[in-house]
DNA sequence: TTGAAAGCGCTAACAG
DNA sequence: CTGTTAGCGCTTTCAA
């Protein structure tokens, strides 16, 4: 049951490897009891390519890589799937590597990717990256990569986002038909696509709803969330405020989290003394107590969207003129925790 | 900017590639200047080792790979964190593959991995593998491969795993004596070893408090809780029983969020008409509705002993005389889906 | 139609 | 102390 080369195929059969793995490729240049005789025997053999051969020689392997700040969420998570589906229908397998939200760990992943020679790269950035170097360069020496998510503006390639800005809007929008007043964000990194993009358009529907906007009703969280003193402290700003607000709109799954435990914590009802919106993929947001109004991102199918574009950079590099930017409709799911009904 | 390999060493320093290869891997057996000149060239032209051609040479990878039946999953992506965070430590890297709680998938990826020449592996059986010849078969030929989780029986090696026998004990004795007579029990296939453990646990419980095992409460679900359907089939049987239960005690994150689903969808108040304790290590089993008791594995520790054994076995293969099975003790978290206290 | 040889990047046995 | 050579598995000229 040892693994089996070409090599051993070719002295079984007193051929040439040359010849073996021309028959096996169906190259046409070859006699046809020949071949039939070598893939009978290799398959008999259970014969499989060494892979590792095929990436050395050609220097490339089937394979993508995907670099995401943490696995252990359920937006990225849900992506993850999204590209794993059609990846694995197309051939290439997934390399899945976790930035941690640190740039340095980006970088490594990065670098450690290309050594291992994968065809392309799938990166959501990490929130602490600034520096976008790792990627321009291998840009430069023609490595294709697909942004998702946490979008670079800096950079020319095809990217696959969700209308952050609607999302928001919409989020905002439902906040201030329904009462509220004080509406505080707490997002990410301002040097992030998706808090720019879902900042505007919080602040597009306090504006068209004529209602001033207020600086100080916006947190930003520099570890997107993972460091939980982090978001500790923003909300608890927020509630030591001289007006403190009457709804809060986390800008991502572990924000969004983060700040209900702190309400939780404090007893502050919702919502009847704070309404919340999250921009979450959380799968239990029905089961929440109450059930989390949420803005939902289309995760797996962004996943298949991104994963699809770069396959077709992978194998067709010259044809691409354009570079585009897809974007998914978010969906706004109503439940109780902005809605002032009294839950059971 | 060109990735540089030893050969443009060699010639650019005017010294033979097995020069430039010893004096790089710091052999005794070279000049010292030699060895300098060779050093700080290559820091100056930022050379990489190729790796690819490392393994092919070596027929091993520094990488480990890992098979579990999913990501989106609380339980495994805390393991995965645990996994990463030493193997990095100790320059491995982790390759991540879903099985999707299927054996095709799961044979699949321990091939491919096998291929790529992983140094070893970290298996999580699928819920569907009955069949375990994929994994002896490898082992035989000596690739080290250590289960965690869902561990088969048969198969002789390390092994880490929750205390299942006693999580499940503590969570039925704590129904017990709050005054619970009709506790069900859904769970995974009963061929998979945390599906058993937990069956057993929950058996003593009920005998040593004097309560009838009752074979019509403990459902079976075939794909884990992964297809909504079965669940939901499972809870709906339970529900229509001329006794229904008083308490569900669902054995894994998957089937705990179906089962709160399915009560929610049927109105049924959590705890007066049903308490439930899950087997999860859901991250916001605290502000889920009402707060949820759980049996939570400490699952980073868990992934970070797994890799430590799988890394001794890598690196010193002769020496591992006995495997050991590492079980790691549960922690029973009493919330109010358990206790009778009615929630604000 | 087939075979011999070279090369992908690296290391190690063998010579010198 | 350093260079030559061979080989990991595979494909692809180039020759025959």
């Amino acid at each position: 049951m040892e693994t089996i080369t070409i090599k051993d195929i070719a002295r079984a059969l007193n051929l040439s490897t040359s010849t073996v793995s021309r028959a096996l490729r169906n190259s046409y240049e070859i006699n046809t009891e020949t071949k039939k005789l070598v893939m009978e025997y290799a398959e008999k053999m259970n014969y499989r390519p060494n892979p590792i051969a095929l990436s050395l020689r050609d220097s490339k392997s089937k394979s993508i890589g995907v670099i995401i700040p943490e696995i252990a969420n359920n937006f990225f998570s849900q992506l993850i799937n999204g590209i794993e589906s059609i990846a694995y229908n197309l051939g290439y397998h997934v390399v899945i590597f976790q930035s941690h939200e640190s740039y340095e760990r980006e970088v490594a992943n990065t670098n450690y990717l290309v050594s291992r020679k994968v065809d392309g790269l799938l990166v959501s950035l990490s929130s602490l990256t600034t520096n976008l170097h790792h990627f321009e360069e291998l840009m430069e020496k023609g490595l294709p990569i697909v942004f998702f998510d946490r979008v670079p503006n800096e950079i020319e390639t095809h990217k696959v986002v969700a209308d952050n800005f609607f999302g928001s809007y919409e989020a905002t929008e439902h906040l201030i038909k329904t009462g509220r007043k004080r509406i505080a964000h707490i997002t990410s990194p301002i040097y992030l696509s998706i808090t720019t993009e879902r900042l505007a358009g919080y602040k597009k529907a306090l504006e068209d709803y004529g209602i001033a906007f207020d600086e100080s009703y916006v947190k930003y969280c520099h570890h997107g969330g993972k460091l939980a003193s982090e978001n500790e402290a923003a909300m608890q700003e927020l509630l030591d405020m001289a007006e403190p607000p009457d709804a809060i709109f986390p800008a991502s799954d572990r924000l969004t989290t983060g700040c209900l435990a702190v309400l939780q914590k404090n007893n502050i009802r919702i919502p009847d003394d704070m309404a919340i919106v999250g921009f979450t993929n959380i799968g239990v947001a029905e089961l929440l107590n109450p059930p989390l109004t949420a803005v939902v991102q289309p995760a797996m199918e962004m996943g298949q969207q991104a994963v699809e574009l770069l396959i077709k950079l992978i194998e067709h590099p010259k044809k691409t003129i354009e570079y585009e930017t897809k974007s998914f409709r978010t969906s706004l799911m109503i439940r109780e925790s902005s809605t002032g009904k009294v839950h059971a």
